[in-house]
DNA sequence: AAATTAACAATTGTCGACAATTTTGTTTTG
DNA sequence: CAAAACAAAATTGTCGACAATTGTTAATTT
């Protein structure tokens, strides 16, 4: 998965480095959501001076992951039920119409190389019955090939560049690494399909479908573990 | 239309002030498309330090109105024809999902006001027969309203927070202020009664299309326009 | 005692200076 | 003469200090 967690990033600047740490620490949930941010404090953790932890913080606004105010600072996002749900609402037009782009611009070979990944993501599945790694890592990809097959520079900076790491960071702290597996790669199938006959209008479709299901399985997810917690209570 | 173009504005810091003032520079072309930013230039231009600046600088980025390079600098986005389809394809997407959503979500009273302000655009509009100012502020009033009636703050923060603002870049500078009113009007008739008709799939549908003839529009304008300098160059 | 005000501490915003990098122009070399 | 190597100038990135604002605590007033 080098296009989401790169060995060897582009990072050039201090602060781009700074970023990328942040942005790891925020994800995984090490610095908490919701919680406020000190500059001082962040300052002095990653050795710096305070511009530049602000233009770090700059990056980390502009996906979405942390947000300020004026004379009072920054604060790392919360990540609430309708948070989560309007996030994925927004995959659903955006990665929807990345699709029925990608129908329509990918290169044949570009299409062909992402039918051997598929290929080769079954086979890792079936082998190490390693679900977390197909659903984790494997969809991701999927998604990222799809998005950037769109051509689009508009929706490739919005999606990869703004909206992902939100997802990330949805998927790390509600802890949804979870199955749908085999049923997703499915319909990843079905999608690359789509695509494949230059039909943009069901790679729409189907795209759409695919990341509403995967909302609704998460909706019910979320349902199943408030109950429980009810249920602990009395 | 205080929306966009706010008397009072919510800016607090001096870096607010300058980042709004560009915007304005920027996209009305007074600050070229595609041209390099010189810090030191506008620090002094504005009388700022080069600190101060660069905030406003990262604003900029954020909507997409400039970009940077590590190390090398800034430069205001150029307006090319590629640039401006992919903006309207992303408007599709996002505009589409956001008037289906407002079918779900907007309030009874909401859609009332709606309805009585395009009643008030059509007076208007009648009146003065002033057809640029129906397009112009008119539309995106429309537009406007229908976004923040999905009350998805996502949504809303991705079109009206970034998008829009290179939006009415391109209008400027590609010199759109022209008709297409009359019939824009009808659509945007037709889609408040979907939305008041809480008819979600098909208010998706008449938002597309409105913005896709937008984008036809556009594109056919552009052809014409170049068409004529290959005449005038023979 | 509760509410208001006043002083204080802490945090954020802004500034000017220095360090690192890129760009430009010149010189050298084949 | 063209290309490569070097030197100088300009630009960007980073730093620490000061100014302005906010949040908190203590004192005052009703």
């Amino acid at each position: 998965m080098h296009l989401i967690n790169p060995t060897k990033t582009t990072a050039i600047t201090t602060a781009d480095k700074v970023f990328e740490q942040m942005q790891y620490a925020i994800v995984e949930g090490e610095i908490p959501a919701g919680s406020k941010i000190s500059e001082p404090e962040l300052a002095k953790r990653y050795q710096i001076s305070r511009s530049t932890l602000r233009e770090a913080l700059n990056r980390l606004e502009k996906c979405h992951l942390i947000e300020r105010k004026a004379n009072v600072g920054s604060r790392v996002v919360s990540c609430t039920i309708e948070g989560l749900l309007e996030l994925y609402i927004t995959r659903e037009a955006l990665e929807g119409m990345a699709c029925r782009q990608a129908a329509s611009n990918m290169s044949d070979q570009e299409i062909d190389e992402m039918k051997e990944m598929l290929k080769a993501h079954s086979q890792t599945q079936e082998l190490k019955d390693g679900v977390a790694y197909y659903q984790e890592e494997g969809d991701l990809d999927f998604h990222y090939k799809v998005i950037l097959g769109s051509h689009n520079k508009q929706l490739i900076d919005l999606i990869c560049g703004q909206l992902y790491h939100l997802v990330r960071m949805y998927r790390c702290q509600f802890g949804m690494n979870s199955p749908r597996a085999s049923r997703a790669f499915n319909e990843h199938y079905q999608i690359i399909q789509a695509i494949s006959d230059r039909d943009g209008e069901l790679a729409e479709m189907l795209m759409r479908r695919h990341i509403a299901a995967s909302r609704k399985n998460i909706e019910n997810k979320i349902m199943q573990q408030a109950l429980l917690e009810v249920n602990e209570n009395k």
